[in-house]
DNA sequence: AATCCCCCTGCACACGTGTGCAGCCATCCA
DNA sequence: TGGATGGCTGCACACGTGTGCAGGGGGATT
C-alpha cells in the first residue's frame, strides 16, 4: 500500500464478510450481541485485510480522543525529561497518547500550544513547571478540559495539581547543613517569580531556626534555575565577605553553576564550600564532586499526574492536590565547615 | 463551561448567524465565495461564541491530521531531547502537532507505539535512533505513511533519513588525536548492533592511517552508549598494558563514564589520558575537565527531519537521505601524550 | 400447532466539517 | 424590458465509527 492509499475501513470489512458495518463494529468491540461464530469470522477477515480502526472517526462519535496534551517549558531540561518519561510510561500502559508541546518558556508559544491542543480535542492537559500557570485558569472556561499542574500548586475548580513538597525539601537541606555544623549558609534561588523557590528557601530557614540560625537577606540571592544563575550567585557571594560556608541551591543546574564558579575562584568543594542541589537529576552523579541533593521522585511525579488525569476522566472524584515527599541524597559535595571558615577574608 | 460540556460547533454558529453551516465553514476559511460583510459578521459571532474548530472532524474529511508521530528510545537521553526540541520547534511553526512515544528501547513497546500512531492516523512518523529501524520497512506496507529515520540510514521506498556523517565525525577525532601526537589510541563503542558505532570507528581509523597508525582490535571495545559502557571499557583497557594515551568514545555519555573510571584509577585527564566524546551534549561543558567532543547539530537534525516530513507531505519529491556534517569542539580533555606514556606499567 | 421469547442482525441516525453542484437574486447589457 | 451573467448561498453528501431501535427467525413452551 502506498502512503497515499486510503486505509481499509470498517465498511470494507463488512462488504468482505457479507454483513453490515454495524455488525463489524460490534464484533471488533467483542460485543455479546454478536454470535460467537460470526464474531470470530469477522475478526479473522479484519486481521487479514490489515484493518486498523480510525481513532479519528471513533473520537468524533465518542467525544474521547484517548489523547492528552502535555505542555512543557523545555524538554531539554533533564528534570522535565524525566517527568515526561513517567507520564509517557503510564499513558502507554493505558492506551493513551500524549501530544508534546515545547513552549520554550515563551508565553506566546505556550498559548499557541494550548489553542492547538484544544482543536485536537485532547481529553486533558498536563502542564509542567509553567510560570504562567495561573494564566490557564481564566482560559479554562473556554477550554472545557481538566488540567493537571505539575509542581505548580494552584487552587481552582477543574484544576488539579501534583507536586513536590518544596518546603519539606528545603527543610531537609537546612537540617542537614546545620547538623554538619554550618552556621553561615546562603541560598541561590530560581526565577524570582517561582513559588517553589521561596518555598524551598522558607523550608530551609525553618530548619535553620531550630538550630538558632537563619539566612540573612543578603545571602538569599535570586537565580534563574540554570547554571548561569548559580555561577552569578556564587560570584556575587564571593565579592562580599564574610563568605558562607555552604550554599543551598534552587536546583542541580544551579548547583552545577555554583560549583564551576567556586572552582574558578580557587575554592575547593566541599573543603572550602559545601553545596546542596535539588532535583537529583541524572548528571548530579557525574560532576566532581558528586552532588549532595534533595531528590524529587521525578518519574513518580509524572506517573501520578497521568494517573490523576485518568482518574478524573474516569469520573472519579479525586483529591485535587497530591504532594510527594522529597528525600536527601548524600554524596560528596558537603562536609563540615573548615575551622575558621566564614571569616571576613579567606586565603586568596 | 464545565469540562463535560460539549464545545460549540460550526452548526451552533450557523444557527446564531442565521446562515447554513456551509457558509460558516467557508467564512472561517476566508473563502472568496462568501460576501465580505457576511464573512466578517460570521467571524465575529464565531469569536464571541468561543468557537474552536474540531481537528477531529476536519481530519476525518480531509484525511490529514496535521500531526506526526515521534518514536524515541528514551526522552531522558539529552541528545535525543535536543533533537526532539528541533522537531517540536518547526512543527509548531507549521501548525503541526507531535505525538511523542517513548519506547524505552523496548521493541515490544515500540511496536505498540507504531500501532497507536497508525490508529491516530498521523501524517508521518519520525524515528530517532531505533535499533530496530529495519523492522519498520516490512511494517510500512500496512502503515501507508512516510517514515523519516534520524541517524539510522536505511534505503527503501517511503523511508527517508536524516543523519549525521558518522564517518566524517570519526575522522575528525582521529585526525585531531594524531595531530596531537598520540600513537596509541583506543575506541570504546556503542551498542554492538549500532551501525553508527562502526562508522565512527572506521572514520577514526581512516584518519589514523593517514598518519601511519591504526586502532588494533584489542583496543576497539564495545560499549552501550551510556556511562556504564565507558566505565567498563576503560577499566578493561587499564587491565592490559600497554595502555592507550587517548580514548575516542562513541558518545559523551560513554566519555563521561570513561572519565570517571580514569579518575578512579588515579589517572589524570588529560595529563595521563586524553578523551574525545561525541554529540556535544549540554553537559559536556560541566564535567571536569570539560569534554573535547565531536559536535552533532542536534537541533538541526530535528529541524531537517521535520522539514523533510513536511516537504514529503506537501507532495514534493525530496532527496531521501540528508546528511549533516559534524565538527570538532576543542575543550580541555585532550592534550599531547606525556613523554614515556603508553608504556607497560604506569606510575602507580 | 400456535404463541412467545430470545438471540442476532441491519437500518438509520449522529458526531463536526468540507465541498461539488444547483439555484436564486441582482445587476448589467442589448 | 428581457435575457444573460456573475456573485453568493444552501442542499446534500461524504468521511469512518458507534449505538438505539426495530425486525426477523428459530427454538422452546404450552
Amino acid at each position: 500500500m502506498s502512503p497515499s492509499a486510503k486505509p481499509v475501513s470498517i465498511k470494507d470489512v463488512a462488504r468482505a464478510a457479507g454483513v453490515s458495518h454495524s455488525t463489524v463494529s460490534r464484533a471488533l468491540a467483542d460485543s455479546p450481541l454478536v454470535a460467537a461464530g460470526t464474531k470470530q469470522r469477522i475478526q479473522l477477515i479484519a486481521r487479514e485485510m490489515g484493518y486498523t480502526p480510525s481513532a479519528i472517526a471513533r473520537g468524533l462519535v465518542t467525544r474521547r480522543t484517548a489523547t492528552i496534551g502535555l505542555v512543557v517549558t523545555t524538554i531539554a531540561d533533564p528534570f522535565i525529561a524525566e517527568v515526561v518519561r513517567g507520564i509517557e510510561e503510564t499513558a502507554l500502559d493505558s492506551d493513551y497518547s500524549v501530544i508534546l508541546c515545547d513552549s520554550d518558556a515563551d508565553p506566546e508559544r505556550e498559548l499557541a500550544c494550548v489553542r492547538t491542543l484544544r482543536e485536537k480535542r485532547v481529553d486533558a492537559i498536563i502542564v509542567t513547571s509553567s510560570r504562567v500557570g495561573s494564566l490557564y485558569v481564566p482560559l479554562l472556561e473556554q477550554l472545557g478540559v481538566p488540567i493537571v499542574l505539575i509542581n505548580n500548586q494552584h487552587a481552582g475548580r477543574y484544576v488539579y495539581s501534583v507536586r513536590n513538597d518544596d518546603r519539606q525539601g528545603g527543610w531537609l537541606a537546612g537540617e542537614y547543613l546545620a547538623s554538619l555544623g554550618h552556621r553561615r549558609v546562603a541560598y541561590v534561588g530560581g526565577p524570582p517569580d517561582a513559588h517553589s523557590s521561596v518555598e524551598r528557601l522558607e523550608g530551609c530557614r525553618a530548619a535553620l531556626r531550630e538550630h538558632g540560625l537563619d539566612i540573612p537577606g543578603a545571602l538569599a540571592l535570586p537565580g534563574d534555575g540554570r547554571t548561569g544563575g548559580g555561577q552569578a550567585g556564587v560570584d556575587l557571594l564571593l565579592q562580599r565577605p564574610p563568605h558562607p560556608t555552604a550554599v543551598f541551591c534552587y536546583n542541580d543546574m544551579t548547583a552545577i553553576g555554583a560549583l564551576r564558579a567556586a572552582k574558578a575562584a580557587g575554592l575547593r568543594v566541599p573543603g572550602d564550600l559545601s553545596l546542596v542541589g535539588y532535583d537529583d537529576i541524572a548528571f548530579a552523579v557525574f560532576v566532581d564532586p558528586p552532588l549532595t541533593t534533595i531528590a524529587q521522585a521525578k518519574r513518580a511525579l509524572g506517573q501520578r499526574a497521568m494517573d490523576l488525569a485518568l482518574a478524573i476522566l474516569d469520573g472519579q472524584e479525586e483529591t485535587g492536590d497530591i504532594v510527594l515527599t522529597p528525600h536527601l541524597v548524600e554524596r560528596a559535595s558537603c562536609a563540615p565547615p573548615a575551622p575558621g571558615a566564614g571569616m571576613p577574608t579567606p586565603s586568596r
